[in-house]
DNA sequence: TCAATACTGAAGTATTCACTTGACAATTAA
DNA sequence: TTAATTGTCAAGTGAATACTTCAGTATTGA
């Protein structure tokens, strides 16, 4: 409601994207430049169909970007998922930074 | 294997703790001083047991420290699976920057 | 001692999830 | 036009997940 772009990022879903190696490991070989669906499927050992149904959660909360041209579907790394990721780490930060703060219970953490 | 902390924790489960609401409302609760199991439990509308069930795989990845003393177990916010988050972040930020950076790029995201 | 409190453990269930197969559509190349 | 490439859609499967209930075990208070 407040964001420059029109998307409206849910972080429940770039958690739960995030949660899945293969989504993570698209994201990390997006992270290197733009690429098609099937090579980004082919050092993955899945379908070109598991490979879109991922691409399709990616998009959804804002991690990656698709374009369709003829019939090449280019994927890129996307902002908005990242940037809901980065807030919401900073809307907690205050509460782990106090607790750090805390020696005694730090030290027992560490067993 | 290189920090103070003795626990090592898989980015894979912070991402999966936190993919669920009710674990991230837990966490939420936590950010705002300790609580017991039973207390945790009470606004959400559901069993203690799913809420130990849930505080097990918080702890598991750092993002919860508990202890048990007589027989009330007191939770608190940890500090390893907020570090392992932020470090994950750290470690992608130059891929979605670099493409921020590309305005055509990102007013075509924005559309 | 007796009962309430606070949690734990095992087992079951309904749903979600990551994947597959197989059939198809659209674009590009020969 | 024909054939290969690239991706999409629908439906199904097995495993994981978020719960539940029920039966227990400690601990605490009266």
């Amino acid at each position: 409601m407040s964001e420059g772009a029109g998307k409206e990022v849910s972080i429940k879903r770039v958690f739960h994207a995030l949660g899945d190696a293969t989504r993570r490991a698209i994201v990390d070989r997006l992270s290197e430049g733009p690429a098609s669906v099937s090579r980004l499927a082919a050092p993955l050992n899945i379908t070109v169909t598991a490979v879109a149904q991922h691409l399709q959660i990616l998009e959804e909360c804002g991690l990656v970007h698709t374009e369709k041209v003829g019939r090449v579907r280019t994927c890129r790394i996307g902002t908005a998922g990242f940037a809901a990721l980065q807030q919401w780490i900073n809307d907690h930060r205050s509460s782990w930074e106090r607790r750090l703060d805390r020696l005694e219970d730090f030290l027992d953490e560490e067993e």
